[in-house]
DNA sequence: TGGAAAAAATGACAATTCTCAACTTTTATG
DNA sequence: CATAAAAGTTGAGAATTGTCATTTTTTCCA
C-alpha cells in the first residue's frame, strides 16, 4: 500500500533498533489523536478504520510490513481521522515527527518517495470508491479476496495469509456480516473459493476477476 | 480539493498567459491517457470519473478553480486511471510535465504543498469510502449537497453554484438516477431543500447534518 | 480438557434499492 | 416559435441487502 522498501532512504528515516511490540487487537492510535510521530511496521498487519456513532466500523486499509502509520496526519499537521488497530502481533519503529519533517525538508528523494506513496494511496482509494459505488456485495467481496492475495500473499498451504473475521470482511466491503457470509457461501457453492475454519482458499481467481469486471452478472446458487 | 492558492509558488509553476478554453461536456483527458502535462483550472468546474464496462460512470471528484488536473498520474509516471470532463466552460493553464518535475525537485515549498494537497485528497477519499460503505443513499445525498456548498458555494439567489444533472448526482453517490430523484423529493417534502428547475436550495442544513451523523434514522415521507 | 465466550451460520421477514416502462417537463436548435 | 432531443419524474414489481432471533461451531482459558 505504501511500502517503504522502494525508498532509498528507508534505512536512514525509519530503521532503528528499538521496535515497539503490539499484541493482536491493540490500538496504535485512536481517531482524533494528536500524533507525536509515525510508526513504520516491521512485521504484522494492521487495520485502519473509522468508527461510526453507533459503533460499527468501516475498514479503510490493511497495512503490512514497511508501511507508515499516521503519515497523512503528520504531513497535514492534523489529528488523526482514523483509528489504527493491530490484527496480529506487530512490531513497529516509532519515528518522531521532527525526523519526518527533517526528511521531508532536507531529503528530496524521501519527499519524492512520499509523493509517489500518497499518489498510490489516492489511486487505491479512488478504485475503492468506484467499487463501493458501482458494485454489489459479491463483486466487492471478490475484490477484497484478490486484494488480500495481491498485497499479502498466501500461506504455504495456499490459504490467504491475512486472516480477517467474517465481521471484518463485511466491515471492509460495507455490508452486514450475515450478507457477507451468504455471499461467501455462494462463492463456495460455485467452487470459486473454499474455506476451512478461518482459512480461505481461492480456487478460481479468473471467475472472481470476471465477476468484478461485470462479465458475470449473476452469482449462481448451485 | 487541491487548491493551488495556498501555494506560494503557484504563480511560478502554473500561471502563464495562454490558457486553453474548453466548452461544457469536453473531455480533458480519457482514462488510460499518457499525459504530457497537467492542467491548472483557472475557472469553471470539471468532474473526475471512472467509466465501467457497461458505460455508466462513478464520479470521484468535482474540481474547480486553481486545481491541478492529472497531477496524480504525473507524479506516479502512469497513464491516467480516470477521465476528466468539463461541466461548464473551463479555462485552464497547461503545465508541461518537465515543469512539474522541476518544481518537485528544485522547489521544496512546492513539494510540500503537493504533499499536503495529496494528504487532503486521501482524507477526502477515505471519508467518501466511509460514506459509501456505511451510509444509505439519503445520507450520501445529504453529504453531496453539503459538499457542493462547502467547496463551491452559492449563487446570489442562494442556490448551489454547481449544477449537476440528476444522473450526475446519482453517479456521485452511487445509486440509480430514479432512486436519487426519490430521495431528493423526500428531502423536499421534509422541507430540507427546495428545487426549481436545475437550481437546488438548502433550506435546513442542520437536519441534513443530523441525517449524516446518524441522529435521524428515517427520512419521513411527509 | 471442560465449559464459557466469541464467532459463524441460518431462517424469516422487512427495508432499501434497482430496473424497466411510460409519461412529463425542460432544453436545444433550426 | 415549433419541434425534436434530452432530462426529469413516476409507478410497479423484482432483486438485493439489512435486521433480528436462534442455533451451531470454534476459540480461548481456567
Amino acid at each position: 500500500m505504501n511500502n517503504c522498501s522502494d525508498c532509498p532512504f528507508y534505512a536512514s528515516v525509519c530503521a532503528k533498533s528499538n521496535p515497539k511490540y503490539f499484541p493482536p487487537k491493540a490500538t496504535i492510535f485512536h481517531e482524533g489523536s494528536s500524533l507525536k510521530g509515525v510508526y513504520c511496521i516491521e512485521s504484522g498487519v494492521c487495520k485502519i478504520l473509522k468508527l461510526s456513532e453507533n459503533g460499527d466500523e468501516q475498514i479503510i486499509q490493511l497495512l503490512g510490513k514497511r508501511t507508515l502509520l499516521g503519515i497523512r496526519s503528520v504531513v497535514n499537521d492534523e489529528c488523526t481521522n482514523l483509528k489504527a488497530q493491530t490484527l496480529t502481533d506487530v512490531s513497529a519503529q516509532f519515528v518522531p515527527i521532527k525526523d519526518i519533517r527533517k526528511a521531508i525538508n532536507k531529503n528530496p528523494l524521501f519527499c519524492s518517495f512520499l509523493l509517489q506513496n500518497f499518489a498510490k494511496q489516492i489511486k487505491d482509494a479512488d478504485n475503492r470508491i468506484v467499487s463501493m459505488g458501482q458494485h454489489r456485495s459479491g463483486e466487492r467481496l471478490a475484490s477484497l479476496l484478490l486484494y488480500i492475495k495481491r498485497e499479502f500473499g498466501l500461506n504455504p498451504d495456499g490459504s490467504l495469509k491475512v486472516y480477517l473475521k467474517r465481521a471484518e470482511m463485511a466491515n471492509f466491503i460495507g455490508t452486514a456480516t450475515e450478507s457477507m457470509i451468504r455471499t461467501l457461501k455462494r462463492f463456495e457453492h460455485n467452487g470459486w473459493v473454499s474455506t476451512c475454519k478461518k482459512k480461505i482458499y481461492l480456487k478460481n481467481e479468473e471467475e472472481l476477476e470476471l465477476l468484478i469486471k461485470g462479465y458475470r452478472t449473476h452469482i449462481k446458487i448451485a
